[in-house]
DNA sequence: GTGGTCTAGACCACA
DNA sequence: GTGGTCTAGACCACA
């Protein structure tokens, strides 16, 4: 169910993170439920162990999980670094696009790009 | 004239790169004038040399400017690389709201992003 | 009768330990009195046997409890683990105060706290 | 200037964290001064690179210090961390204090502790 | 030199 | 079995 593109800049950490984010927003996993083992998913994955953790370390900082020792790592009960999380997007949005206007980008070519992205 | 942002995730060379072809852009240096010294521009900003000497390499082979042995390094004729630039733009600006869009960023957050960064 | 928070850092032995002790110390069990089965507490909080067991271990250990082989667990004729919970209690809210301290709380902000948690 | 209790079972990676945030609250470091090398801490304080990294990882994610690759790691301009930081600590305590309550703690026990600690 | 990512593996506490 | 900490070391990008 989580797909790494180990072509991508993008660390292997962050799009586990990432993944995992989307998987709980689409209901997959609801809060309070327990998430696949960190070695589960290391063997699933390929993936080393720690590489999973950190993973998992960071959406724990975050508040999206939370773990028990000997238990497993749950959803937490209300996530709602969702809120953050996209927060954050837009800022990242904000600077990409101040950036792009000082490089010609102009307002017609972001409303372009943006229908294409969202279009049905 | 040119400003870094230490606290960006933009490597400096990368900065400095874009800020020179703004420079250009806007009319600050013209053709076949020439620019600030490599060692001039590492004394002012206070930059490692290796690193200013890494973005005028890369402005010289994407035609930005071109050097000169012993002279130093000017603009080039026809400094093409604006649209280069403004590309790269728009594909940070899509792999931003890429990253978003999973992350609960709507369209109409858009909308209402763009319509703030370009009002008069 | 016992409430598990399985988002709590404090393990989950732990947590039963205190509360059987309460449990004792609120008169809910008098002593020779006997205590829920393992298996029964095991069923009851869904909890693995091992951490019922161990936490029945250091009961006995501590001389709250004492076990008698296929009758059950009791609670001791004099259960005095009392003096040390609050020990073990007090320490830890000093080691709290001790790491807020470095990080700026200050007593007033203690003297605050400490009059609402004490409020009528 | 860092300490570490290797007895203590606050994690290494905390403890220099926390020590880290002290040296900016009492001033040794300022907003944008280049803190010790990664690898420079690791010889010093005898801890293995991955361990000093992790500290600093979580510092960036609470906002406290910035990196910058290739150059080092530097004190926020605004580490307002430190009010976060404080607040955490409350509830520490406050969780504390609620836990100690239950096991018999009173006002005038934590009148006693708070007016040791805070003592001049 | 300086930070960032990832792998490999040891050892521990808890369930 | 399951997560948590720590060490050791490789390899990369950037300065």
């Amino acid at each position: 169910m989580i797909f790494l593109d180990y072509q991508s800049r993008v660390p292997i950490y962050q799009q586990i993170k990432e993944q995992v984010i989307m998987l709980i927003n689409t209901g997959v996993y609801a809060p309070n439920d327990r998430l696949p083992s960190i070695r589960a998913l290391s063997a699933e994955l390929n993936i080393n162990v720690n590489t999973i953790k950190r993973a998992f370390q960071e959406l724990e900082a975050e508040g999206v999980t939370y773990s028990s020792q000997g238990r497993g790592i749950f959803v937490a009960e209300n996530p709602l670094a969702n809120e953050k999380l996209k927060e954050n997007a837009i800022a990242d949005i904000k600077q990409a696009v101040a950036s792009g206007k000082a490089k010609g980008v102009t307002k017609s070519d972001l409303q372009k790009l943006i229908d294409e992205m969202y279009e049905v």
